[in-house]
RNA sequence: GCUCCCAUCGUCCAGCGGCCUAGGACUCCGCCCUUUCAAGGCGGCAACGCGGGUUCGAAUCCCGUUGGGAGUACCA
């Protein structure tokens, strides 16, 4: 059923909107998909919506794909022998191939108006919901001629056949329509412009897409697509139908599905807060697919290598930020220490924490805390905060406010001052040393806890009270910042 | 309304007739490790919607029902 050579899958988006996740789950998978089978995947940009398209989506839509690193062999800025890979380009296609199919009756004119198929619905006791009753397929010349008069253009609709239309979908199994359940659905507009209803078919069969894989959205609109190929392989445009699969549905919260206008659905907010690609791409794979029972986190290889269609699930998949966050956090830990320092660097400068270009001395501490830092971040924007106070100017440098109130109180005083004290007379500024000292002075020394005795430390040195750890922080500040923050913590 | 799709822990996924007193992951809760915060380790809570069949045997097959979803556009 699925050959392993000649795979030729795509994805189709319309530029409307910013990418959204459940879009990007699909260009995923077809994605894998070719990749899998050593196929070609055909990327193809769906503007015949000129109201909605629009050039600033379609150059989000290539950004987010390079990103993610899910790359294409025929589209946009590539080419391939099938282009023009925009449909606002492949007008005189569709105006030629539909009048091929006019020409076979394949199409016909029809004038009809919603309100008069209405009225006919209603005047024959149906429900006016039916939609089109294909009142037109039959008109005479005159008649034809008569609308024409009125001053109507027609549109163009498909002739349905009379027949159940079925297909083995890769990820449903058998799936029919029942005859006659389907209205005759229009083509082109009256105006001559023409519609997805004819654009997306016609350019997968001159395309030569084997494998149609899309959101279960779309699997109402099956039927009337088989219809067409059957249309388009009478008149010799293509001879082969390919194969379907519907992907299940990403929901939201609740059940409804994830809407455009749902931040959560905007693909670019993971990349702000950063996400990194190996965390978002295992994470959104796991909508309707898993790798192996008994784990759930894989690499962009290990998912083309075992990716497999017919295993995709059925059922819709809420998209669940906290285990989207937890996978990435996976990733984050699973980077080189040089890859973290590189990837986090624009997301410091971003913060303002370091310049776009840190100095040899800010890359050389960076790298130096970095793996402490990496253990303990969701994504790496987590680490503006966690940073901040080893880069900060000193003279801008002060506590966060909550845990100034929070921990710098009157009982400090002693703590600090006994730190400050005993790190004076430290011989060599490191981190063990620090540690002894520390531990010797406040837990041994005063008798504190160490919850208690670290904390005022903390908060001195880093602002925060959660930070990378203290020993190693205090070690890369130097002797002189840390002592300065110890001092001016010291409460009035 | 009509057509189609879907139905296992709160969530995602595993299960494709006996291996299931249903497995993994996230979340949540304990404990351990750590004299911070994480990470890590161990453990716990938690599901086959309901009713009929078929079968020696059903989470797995069939029918019904209930519940969810999608489509029903001169959007895609």
């Amino acid at each position: 059923m699925t050959e392993t050579t000649g795979v030729r899958a795509r994805f189709c988006p319309s530029p409307t909107g910013t990418p959204h996740v459940g879009l990007i789950r699909t260009a995923l998978f077809n994605w894998a998909f070719a990749r899998h089978h050593g196929g070609t995947l055909v990327f193809r940009i769906e503007d015949t919506d000129a109201a909605r398209d629009s050039q600033e989506s379609y150059e989000q839509l290539l950004d987010g794909l390079r990103w993610l690193g899910i790359d294409w062999d025929e589209g946009p800025e590539k080419g391939g022998e099938y282009g023009p890979y925009r449909q606002s380009e492949r007008r005189e296609i569709y105006a030629d191939i539909a009048a091929r199919l006019l020409a076979a009756g394949e199409l016909y004119e029809a004038y009809s108006t919603n309100e008069e198929v209405e009225e006919r619905r209603k005047a024959a006791g149906q429900d006016p919901k039916l939609g089109y009753d294909n009142f037109d397929r039959d008109l005479t010349d005159e008649q034809r001629a008569a609308f024409v008069a009125e001053g109507r253009a027609p549109v163009l609709r498909l002739r349905m056949p009379a027949e159940d239309l079925a297909w083995t979908d890769l990820v449903r199994g058998d799936i029919s329509f029942p005859a006659g359940s389907i209205p005759d659905p229009v083509l082109v507009r009256n105006n001559g412009e023409p519609l997805y209803t004819l654009t997306n078919p016609v350019d997968d069969a001159l395309m030569r897409i084997t494998h149609v894989l899309r959101g279960e959205d779309l699997l109402p609109s099956t039927p009337r697509q088989l219809a067409l190929y059957q249309a388009l392989r009478r008149i010799g445009v293509t001879d082969f139908t390919p194969e379907f699969g519907h992907l299940p549905t990403v929901l939201g919260e609740g059940t409804k599905k994830l809407s455009k206008r749902d931040p959560t659905s905007n693909l670019f907010n993971y990349r702000d807060r950063g996400f990194i690609r190996e965390g978002l791409l295992n994470y959104l794979a796991l909508l309707g697919w898993s790798i192996a029972d008994d784990h759930d986190i894989f690499s962009v290889d290990e998912l083309i290598a075992a990716f497999d269609i017919g295993k995709v699930s059925a059922n819709p998949a809420r998209f669940d930020l906290k285990k989207a966050e937890a996978i990435n956090a996976t990733h984050v830990r699973a980077l080189s220490a040089e890859e973290f320092v590189t990837r986090v660097i624009p997301y410091l400068a971003t913060g303002g924490v370091l310049p776009e270009q840190p100095s040899e001395e800010q890359l050389s501490k960076l790298r130096a805390i970095a793996p402490l830092v990496q253990e303990r971040v969701t994504v790496l924007s987590d680490s503006v905060a966690m940073l901040r106070f080893l880069f900060i100017d000193e003279e801008t440098f002060a506590p966060e406010e909550d845990a100034a109130t929070k921990v710098l109180n009157p009982d400090a005083e002693p703590v600090l001052r006994s730190a400050i004290e005993v790190l004076e007379g430290l011989p060599k500024w490191e981190t063990s040393a620090i540690e002894q000292a520390l531990k010797d002075a406040l837990v041994d020394g005063l008798g504190l806890k160490p919850r208690k005795a670290f904390a005022p430390v903390r908060v001195a040195i880093t602002g925060r009270t959660v930070s990378p750890p203290l020993y190693e922080s205090m070690e890369l500040l130097g002797r002189d910042v840390s002592l300065g923050r110890l001092r001016r913590a010291v409460p009035q």
